[in-house]
DNA sequence: AATCCGCATTTCGGATACAAAGTTAAGCGA
DNA sequence: TCGCTTAACTTTGTATCCGAAATGCGGATT
């Protein structure tokens, strides 16, 4: 049953997500809750909701804001989802893996070893390979005995890490996109080795290095300077998230 | 200016977290709504929060319980708060710490010091310690310029922190807590040492271990073999909040 | 002309009312 | 006695209404 409350926060997620309202925007209960055409009820539950994800920020007296991101703040929310991905990959590896979750792990990556050999990729080849990676991740997050993990990472930073997707791919051509992806491959590999041999602070290393090679190596393969540029100290410089999924994001 | 949902809230998380609500009991809108005498809406809003805090839980049909914690679930949250507090040592150490955040730790120490250093302690002085010790650790969490890592931890874990609290200093003669107090009173000064020479790896290294040890060290100081029997993988096992401060927790 | 005071509009938080869905329990019938 | 059905109560979700607080604007006064 599609609660109404439920209906109002994944559309105003997607829209914000989207572009469809852009940072620095105000939203206001009586707003979302005409534009929907629903009470102002679940107009509030699901602003409260949105500004617990991290998506949205309250004003005194004022209503809410999208909240604006900056390269810094990418880079923060990486740095949280590194060190609570490498406590998730070190418990797995302490405790031992269930058989289902091996399962999903080594489908994972017999996935991506798939499509990363196929010589002539097909055009959504990146689209498939990121499902791929989000079942390792997730897989490794949400079944390694630690459940406080998953859930403080799903209340941080959905906006830093839904930029990042759009981030990490542009102004790269084909061929490094291609690169990033085996590299990427080859950490998952290892940190799935570190796990069957029971090896946490090797597990916990090697994912901790793999997830901030989200935007490392997206810089280093970066050909002009603009990343090196963006990533100076600047908070107050915003990154404006583009609106049609590969827009300027890192400009 | 105190709000109906904040005032509610406020109660209700002292009456869970003071045990006057026991583990498993179940909660409802309309429950607290009579109980202080406000309406629905305020409570509603006020048990999402402590849902969202953790303390409470939702079942399906019939309403929120109580959420029961196990020795496991205060072992769990530790290891998130330790690489959470590792990630923000680190990344105090690396961007360096402003006046104000010097002197604020620097009087955490000082006092941590004077407390210690009295021969014959009153008999509060545990809990000057402990604000003392709650300094350190939120003048890190909260300055250590990555706001998110502090975001990810109020999220999380209010009640295993909470627990852990009443945890530690049961059964244990005063000379022993002192030694504890010792220890740790010395790993912050190392932690402090280890920040002013912004070395990152060294200050993550000993806030993981220092974080980590408000549970080992506990254990090793325990004289019965209670704890490592309740230390045991047993998730199934509740650990009862005492009601009276010091009660039987870790029984 | 500038500043201050006051009113109106906007917006949020709380309260009550209403409707729907599910669970429990009790009663009735086989 | 057991099972099924129904009815009532609990719980939840949504809508509408009202009061309070804040901001912005306009007018009046110095």
């Amino acid at each position: 049953m599609g609660s109404s409350t439920e209906h109002v926060l994944a559309v105003v997620r997607r829209q914000i997500l989207a572009g469809d309202r852009s940072p620095g925007d105000k939203i206001s209960e009586v707003g979302v809750a005409a534009d929907l055409d629903v009470s102002r009820t679940p107009a509030r539950t699901a602003l409260a909701a949105l500004e617990a994800e991290g998506l949205i920020e309250k004003r005194d007296g004022r209503g809410f804001t999208i909240k604006s991101i900056s390269v810094a703040d990418v880079e923060k929310a990486i740095q949280v989802r590194a060190v609570l991905e490498g406590l998730a990959a070190r418990t797995l590896a302490e405790n031992g893996m269930s058989p289902e979750t091996e399962t999903l792990l080594r489908g994972s990556i017999a996935m991506s070893q798939e499509i990363l050999e196929t010589e002539a990729p097909e055009i959504d080849y990146i689209g498939r390979y990121q499902e791929a990676n989000r079942v390792f991740h997730e897989t490794i997050m949400q079944r390694c005995g630690n459940e406080l993990v998953g859930h403080a990472f799903e209340r941080i930073a959905l906006l830093p890490m839904t930029a990042l997707g759009t981030l990490a791919f542009d102004q790269t051509t084909l061929e490094r996109q291609r690169m990033r992806l085996t590299v990427g491959h080859s950490q998952h590999v290892i940190i799935m080795d570190a796990l069957l041999k029971r090896d946490g602070q090797r597990a916990e290393r090697m994912m901790i290095e793999h997830s901030n090679a989200t935007l490392n190596y997206g810089q280093l393969f970066v050909e002009n300077g603009d990343g090196v540029a963006c990533r100076a100290q600047d908070p107050a410089k915003p990154c404006r998230r583009g609106g049609h999924g590969h827009g300027a994001a890192l400009d």
